[in-house]
DNA sequence: CGTCTTTGACCTGCGC
DNA sequence: GCGCAGGTCAAAGACG
């Protein structure tokens, strides 16, 4: 520690680093590197219209008596002004362009109690030695600022190539999301088209189930295409190897007959079985991205007691089994909400702490959701994008999970893991809030990818906040719930959708439903009422609010993107 | 009576 | 081929 000279300035975080390092971060959309031109620009020009008050969480300073200069707003305009009671330095440079730059004035505690507003004044008693002396000193505290303020910048530019990163991250989720509701419009579309035709050859492709047109669909099924096989799947070749005659039993074929006849799926987009057998071709790219989003899972860590988190959907259960090298029996559950959804999550409470309840996600909804079953479905919806953009074998699709887990997660501590050695592609967003995000990392194959930057980032880039008030145990998911979240995924949404989405949470819905949560919970009460408070009250999320929220911060608030029903 | 849960049996995939 | 584990089905019972 420095405390030599009065101005103590934090070497370490100073770091001089050259500025061409900065938002080095390539493939970035055009935007973005003119923010980085800009804002490089500014550093070159000692421009420095960022707020430095502004700050990520780790703070200079331990020591209570040196000046942390990591904590100085220099720009704000409570401090262009004169502070009577501290040195004032005044740095004035002109930029590359000739252009007076603008005053600042950098209150620094040199801690030798100079008296600089004296300094040039009519006290020509003042000896010449001392004031060269002094000057001395106010060159080297200049020039520490100088490189306080180096440091200050650097640690900004940081944070912006990290939001640089979130945000490529998120407009690659976007597009990919953007590729799969197009795919999925078109599937529907050439879904109605062929349905008619389909009805007339209904009956002999009946009779291919159990005869030599099998071979088609089980090229397709093959392929993994499990998510329209959902439904047609055992319906075609999986009922018979699930007939326990062999032949065929009514019970499995005559449902799922009648299931695929039900107007309900023609109307929200199930693919029946009989789409690929006709235009394999022209389907197989589409209905490949479905298996896979059939397949990929998303599963929640979270805590809680109940013995189902609520996200907003009604759930069937249709079978429980006790897994292996868990005491802890795996409940199944089906989505009801609509006939046919193939829609599926596991629960089962984690065998090491119990508190700790895992629900997996599994499929897509083919009906529309109410508000408070939007979170989760959008949550596992561009999981499954974002695995299926390739996330897991790229920086890009680490960068994914991150904004993934973000988004999810804003505030909170939580990590967001891609399983490659799965049997399918799974998401793990880990609620469970433990103060170090790396006790949970899973073993080698997945990809931890803790995140510790609130993503109030995104602020300019998003729809009006939503409250953020995440990471908290969910021991009281239960009750407390419907706080909607993910501004990112909303309004990734409200942004690819030209559709409107009235299913999307209003800000009274989420505030209703926190005053729920407050009246259910009144463990949370100050912090949650705080939050909304601040929402309600129209304050923008800026980046004194991330330090106010962020991870390190256990008086935060949390949410569930579980929200109750 | 309809809906939901429970639970044992069955099916499938995978490793040996 | 066999056994194991995960996943699913459906009859039976519980519940409102």
């Amino acid at each position: 520690m420095d405390k030599g000279g009065g101005l103590t300035i934090d070497s370490d975080q100073i770091g001089i680093f050259p500025f061409n390092s900065v938002l080095k971060t390539n493939h970035h959309p055009k935007w973005a590197l003119d923010i980085m031109e800009s804002n490089r620009n500014r550093l070159s020009g000692i421009e420095f219209p960022v707020n430095l008050s502004c700050r990520d969480d780790h703070q200079v300073s331990s020591d209570e008596k040196r000046v942390v200069v990591d904590e100085m707003d220099f720009f704000s305009d409570k401090n262009r002004f004169h502070d009577p009671k501290s040195a004032s330095i005044d740095v004035k440079k002109e930029d590359s362009h000739g252009a007076p730059a603008p005053k600042f004035d950098f209150d620094v505690n040199t801690g030798l109690n100079l008296l600089t507003a004296n300094i040039g004044s009519d006290k020509s008693s003042v000896d010449d030695g001392l004031l060269q002396k002094v000057e001395d000193k106010q060159v080297k505290s200049e020039l520490g600022v100088l490189q306080a303020e180096l440091g200050r910048i650097n640690e900004e530019n940081h944070r912006l190539r990290g939001m640089l990163n979130r945000v490529s991250s998120n407009y690659n989720a976007l597009q990919m999301h953007l590729e799969t509701i197009t795919q999925q419009q078109q599937n529907r579309k050439d879904q109605s088209m062929q349905e008619n035709e389909m009805l007339d050859g209904k009956l002999e492709e009946k009779k291919g189930d159990v005869g030599e047109g099998l071979i088609v669909p089980r090229q397709f099924m093959d392929l993994g295409l499990a998510a329209t096989a959902e439904m047609d799947e055992p319906s075609q070749s999986s009922s018979e190897g699930r007939t326990r005659d062999g032949s065929g039993s009514p019970r499995n074929i005559d449902k799922r007959i009648g299931r695929e006849e039900s107007p309900e799926q023609g109307l929200q987009g199930w693919v029946p079985n009989k789409v690929p057998k006709l235009n394999p071709s022209s389907e197989s790219v589409d209905q490949s991205t479905e298996a896979t989003m059939r397949k990929a899972r998303v599963s929640v860590r979270a805590r809680s007691e109940a013995p189902m988190i609520t996200d907003g959907c009604q759930w069937r259960k249709y079978g429980q089994k006790m897994a292996k090298g868990n005491p802890c029996p795996r409940a199944y559950y089906r989505c009801t909400m609509a006939a046919g959804c193939p829609v599926r999550k596991q629960v089962q409470r984690c065998a090491e702490d119990r508190t700790i309840l895992i629900t997996t996600y599994e499929g897509n909804h083919n009906h529309p959701l109410p508000p408070a079953a939007m979170t989760m479905a959008s949550t596992t919806s561009a999981a499954v994008s974002m695995l299926l953009s390739g996330s897991m074998s790229s920086t890009d699709g680490l960068m994914n999970s991150n904004f993934l887990a973000r988004t999810l997660l804003p505030c909170s501590s939580s990590i967001a893991t891609i399983s490659a050695s799965a049997p399918f592609p799974t998401v793990t967003l880990d609620l469970t809030n433990t103060p170090n995000p790396l006790h949970f990392q899973r073993p080698s194959t997945q990809f931890p990818v803790p995140f510790t930057n609130p993503p109030q980032n995104f602020a300019s880039l998003q729809a009006p906040q939503l409250p953020q008030v995440f990471g908290q145990p969910l021991y009281n998911q239960s009750k407390f719930s419907g706080l909607q979240i993910s501004q990112g995924m909303e309004s990734t949404q409200l942004a690819h959708q030209s559709a409107p989405a009235p299913q999307q949470p209003s800000l009274a819905d989420t505030v209703n439903a926190a005053t729920v949560a407050i009246t259910a919970d009144p463990n949370f009460t100050a912090a949650l009422a705080a939050a909304i408070s601040s929402i309600i009250g129209g304050a923008r999320p800026n980046n004194n609010n991330n330090n106010t929220n962020n991870n390190n911060n256990h008086t935060k608030i949390s949410s569930s993107i579980f929200p109750a029903n």
